[in-house]
RNA sequence: GCCGAUGUAGCUCAGCUGGCUAGAGCAGCUGAUUUGUAAUCAGCAGGUCGUGGGUUCGAGUCCCUCCAUCGGCUCCA
């Protein structure tokens, strides 16, 4: 007998050899049916794998991550068995599970694969599914795996077999399909009840460029077809919230063939928007310290020269743009950090100004590649909320602390509190990637580190992912689809000082090289508004939004009322329009609605009698707040404005 | 840049296997209507079917080039 342990703390006693899905059937029948696998001392296994010793295990379900996972990976089998049916001699890379859903890797050979063939094969992982093929877990030596992967003549599942060691290898098989695995699945295919894939796109093997080429088909599936339902419904509510979309439709920001892919236009409610958010942001750092300048946006091409960007990405930018005179080049400028290098290189510093802040909403060029364009979230010419601390080794940990706060209030001014706080630091098995002194990096990383623990921030650390020039801290956050993007970025920078030999005077007269941090909490302002359009649903908040408000007579005979409200409320600095068209009031109030204008004054012969506005709040089913006079209504608007913080 | 898909009026879309002067709704313009909480009615106007080439008696429809967009990959100072 052995002693399972569940994860109430209560301990069962079975004979030795019982699974998972035993201990499931002693508890309920209807918890056997729906266990696909089972954590055993913290390793997730096969449901039907005997248990030997005692041990603490949790049964793991559709509603688990883990049973997810194991579900979703079974399914990214059941694929490419279906896939090894209809198209013979298709060799298979890695087919793992996502955070929503899977998708395999295949070498289709000659031929191609697009989304209209997903009918087909989707039909036939159904019929696949429906046989209840269990999942067989099949121990195999290194030699009889390689023999097996010979004869199947499958390159890639014999390269991966090269780096694993004898005696751990096993083979997964169901129905036809046999695969090189590590588990573990569920107890058979007919758990899959409902399959939709989803999209197909190149690879690499090993994800790497220089090797084959393999086509990556995407997919999803549910124990339940209401579930495949309801995903379906809530990826199509998420398209609704796409910035793209928004953007158009709310006049925000437009893009041209003819000015060129990447490169957004702002229309002048965009333009607004905008501006609100710098003037936000500008307020908080002239409250901090913070100098203000403006910089050109080209610079010498020995600029970049200087500080090394041209060597590194030189060849992958947009190119340097000649003059007149002979051998003169200039480029577009990529980053704001060498202009403000030049900035405080301008003339000499004490100690006794240190820290020195200098900020600038720099416009900046990147010539990213044509595929990676995305709306507003990805292109060519984006402006960031840069800034540049210049400061003593020993403010560093200080002005980061400082730093780390402001981005934290900019999050929490604009509602996003779903963020990952990335620690990016250097990959130490490739230091010919990175430029500055071993000792340099050290005290760069630990400073981020300590800061970031002291704000009892909860941080993610990756190795490799730091800039060439030093370590960061990003934000990243999620987008309605749930695609991650990166916004604010804090970085530690002992390199550029370096390379413009920027010094100050320390207080013992010797000469010193600051220290730099490079810092955006927006990150960018394109990428950044993008992101707050989908997290708002282009419902702005109150403070930031471009129209405030929409007046809407009811007749063009009130009109005259209708501008007498509008001076009224612009002396408040209080905007908005008004809507003077010969329409109807329903008509006015639907496209009101639809440009999502939060509030609605409808004024008509009983508010001019009144002197009053009738309120009615946007996107709400009962939004209608009844007649108030001028002064209660500016009392109402001003009280909205402090609700938002 | 790579793999796959898409590109028809300002917007959203229809146009079947190539065949009469390319359609609709919304937006726009003109007129009527003077409206109390999510689309008043009528008329008019609007497209070299992304670009350049090719196949064909004939191309929006088939093939190729380029451009742009979309979904991924890779990349991201």
């Amino acid at each position: 007998m052995i002693n399972i342990t569940l994860p109430d703390g209560s301990v069962r006693k079975y004979d030795s050899g019982a699974t998972g899905l035993d201990i499931a059937k002693s508890i309920s029948e209807g918890l056997a049916r729906n266990v696909l696998s089972v954590k055993v001392n913290g390793e997730v296994w096969d449901a039907t794998r005997p248990i030997e010793n005692d041990a603490a295990i949790q049964l793991l379900t559709f509603r688990d991550d883990a049973g997810k996972a194991t579900f979703w990976h079974s399914s990214a089998h059941l694929m490419a068995e279906a896939l090894e049916a209809l198209y013979p001699g298709v060799k298979f890379g890695a087919g793992p599970s996502l955070e929503n859903g899977f998708y395999y890797d295949i070498d289709l050979g000659d031929r191609a694969l697009s989304s209209n063939d997903f009918e087909a094969i989707e039909k036939k992982m159904l019929e696949l599914a429906r046989q209840k093929n269990e999942y067989l877990r099949e121990p195999i030596s290194k030699a009889g795996a390689i023999q097996y992967f010979e004869e199947k003549g499958d390159e890639y599942k014999l390269e991966l077999l090269q780096k694993l060691e004898d005696g751990t290898i096993t083979l997964y098989k169901q129905g036809e399909f046999t695969d090189l695995c590590r588990g573990p699945h569920i107890p058979h295919t007919g758990f899959i009840k409902a399959i939709k894939l989803t999209k197909v796109s190149g690879s690499y093997w090993q994800n790497n460029e220089e090797n084959a080429r393999m086509t990556r088909v995407y997919g999803i599936t549910f124990p339940k077809a209401k579930e495949l339902k309801e995903y379906l419904a809530m990826i199509e509510e998420a398209k609704q919230r796409d910035h793209r979309k928004l953007g158009k439709e709310l006049e925000l920001f437009m893009f041209s063939e003819r000015v060129g892919a990447g490169l957004p236009i702002w229309l002048p409610k965009g333009t607004a928007l905008r501006n609100r958010l710098q003037d936000f942001l500008t307020k908080e750092q002239i409250k901090r310290g913070y100098q203000l300048v403006t910089t050109p946006h080209i610079g010498h091409k020995n600029l970049y020269i200087t500080s090394g960007h041209y060597e590194k990405y030189g060849a992958d930018s947009f190119q340097p743009i000649g003059t007149p005179k002979e051998g003169e080049e200039f480029m577009l400028k990529p980053m704001n950090c060498p202009h403000h290098c030049e900035i405080y290189a301008h003339k000499p510093h004490s100690y006794k100004e240190l820290p020195l802040r200098i900020a600038e909403f720099g416009t900046v060029y990147r010539y990213e590649q044509s595929g990676e364009l995305h709306g507003l979230s990805r292109v060519r010419c984006f402006t960031q909320d840069d800034a540049h601390l210049f400061c003593t080794v020993d403010q560093l940990k200080e002005e980061f602390i400082e730093v780390l706060n402001l981005t934290l209030l900019v999050f929490r001014k604009m509602g996003f509190n779903d963020f990952t706080a990335q620690i990016s630091l250097r990959d130490p098995a490739k230091p010919e990637k990175y430029i500055g002194s071993d000792e340099n990096w050290d005290a760069a990383e630990s400073a981020i580190i300590e800061a970031t623990s002291e704000l009892e921030l909860n941080t993610v650390t990756e190795l490799g992912e730091a800039a060439f020039y030093g370590p960061k801290l990003d934000f990243m956050v999620r987008d309605a689809l749930g695609r991650s993007w990166q916004l604010g970025t804090i970085q530690v920078d002992y390199n550029l000082p370096e390379r413009f030999e920027l010094e100050y005077t320390g207080a013992d007269n010797a000469q010193h090289r600051p220290v730099m941090i490079h810092r955006a909490p927006f990150g960018s302002l394109e990428r950044f508004i993008s992101v707050l359009i989908e997290h708002t649903a282009g419902k702005f908040p109150l403070w930031l939004t471009p129209e405030q408000y929409a007046i809407l007579p009811i007749s063009d005979k009130f009109v005259d009322y209708a501008n007498e409200v509008k001076n009224q409320l612009e002396a408040q600095d209080i905007r908005g329009y008004m809507d003077d068209r010969n329409e109807t009031l329903k008509r006015k109030i639907r496209d009101a609605e639809v440009k999502k204008v939060p509030i609605m004054l409808i004024v008509g012969g009983n508010d001019v009698e009144g002197k009053t506005v009738s309120v009615r709040m946007q996107g709400i089913d009962d939004g209608d707040k009844g007649a108030m006079t001028i002064p209660n209504f500016i009392e109402f608007f001003n009280g909205l404005l402090e609700e938002e913080g």
